[in-house]
DNA sequence: ACCTGAACACCGTTCAAGT
DNA sequence: ACCTGAACACCGTTCAAGT
């Protein structure tokens, strides 16, 4: 099959970002290359160069993309209910798009990305009535929580759901010395069963706001 | 110069990996690669591959490597204090390392690293009072906190830590706009000064650690 | 077994050139 | 300006061979 010749000016950065998405998530960041992003949108490697200016812009850019996507959670819910709008939307963006996380593990961000949803954690918590360094240091859990969650998640757990997988990690945990390692074998259900996805994101983020919650009764 | 002829025997799997340990955090992550590793080393890349299937399986070596470097608390400490020692010892761990975030980021657990820290971890918690399904998931939260709070950290804090790349920052933050960014604006000194580093990390610890003993009390 | 050297099928990116 | 093709300096890894 022969390389079809590009129409002229039908690349943009919004449509390489959109492609490169799409590259991600069906084949993950190591199939995200110049040169197959390039073919799959029916140019030559260096067309991709004309707008960015490296790979590493690329990236920063399907990053700020994903991120734009963010909820801003409901506009007069409770607080809580409202951090914890916007917080799983980020988990789930990350679950979603697992490239996502190998960026934010490899590029620094510039400060405004997803502004529209760190005003709206912001605010959300200043409105609580968190006094600025509590509303700051709040936010930041938040956004680590479920960043090191998603991080978690995708790399030990997704895929390893169905219960052949996940009976034979709860036998290697069990295989283990028992003599040595005796909680570690006891609980070895609990590790592989139940702390996995969704749920242990919650129970974390529960904790968070709970604490949350008793720091502003003592104010 | 010439390349040293090595003398036969010399290589080891620990050898191996302590090479790319020093590589990882004099160079970073980038800069290990499988030719140069063993250059470094005085042998041909080919080498390295009689001890490690493939470079995947060497970072894998690698991780659990610095895993084994994990504290495992002082004993008979009270709970908090362990999981305090313990969550600490891997955040820094992570910042110390920050290649290890990536290999956090990109390959997934056997299930048996760490096993002496995650025992006593596990075991704090259980003798704590928790319950084994609670125990589990607090366990699992506190790792993701520190994993989380670390690839934040070394991403977009250290290195720029001195006075000027801060004000630059918060003049970014400051330079959006403010009307449509109002509390992003107005928390920008909070958020490139007070956040960061292992206060940040603390502060989310504690908030867990109180929700985990609020737990406790309910129970 | 341990290690080498050549080779293969890739990368990101520079450069000079075409329209 | 937008895009191409050739080339450069790399990768990880296979293969056949040496000791």
């Amino acid at each position: 099959m022969q390389r079809q010749r590009a129409a002229r000016h039908t690349l943009s950065r919004d449509a390489i970002v959109e492609q490169a998405v799409t590259v991600l998530d069906d084949s993950g960041a190591d199939a995200l290359t110049m040169r197959s992003l390039a073919q799959s949108l029916g140019v030559g490697p260096m067309a991709l160069y004309t707008y960015f200016r490296s790979k590493h812009e690329l990236l920063d850019a399907v990053r700020d993309r994903l991120l734009s996507e963010l909820s801003h959670g409901t506009e007069g819910a409770p607080w809580e209910a409202r951090v914890r709008e916007i917080a799983t939307a980020l988990y789930r963006l990350l679950v979603q798009h697992p490239a996502l996380i190998q960026i934010f593990a490899t590029r620094p961000l510039a400060g405004h990305e997803a502004a529209e949803a760190t005003e709206a954690h912001l605010s959300t918590l200043r409105t609580a009535g968190f006094d600025r360094a509590t509303a700051a240091f709040a936010h930041q859990t938040v956004v680590h929580h479920a960043l090191g969650a998603a991080t978690w998640e995708v790399q030990n757990n997704t895929g390893r759901t169905d219960a052949e997988s996940r009976r034979r990690m709860q036998a290697g945990l069990e295989s283990m010395s028992a003599r040595q390692y005796p909680t570690l074998v006891d609980l070895a259900p609990e590790l592989v069963q139940e702390a996995w996805g969704e749920a242990q994101f919650s129970f974390g983020l529960e904790l968070i706001l709970d604490g949350l919650r008793h720091k502003l009764r003592q104010a």
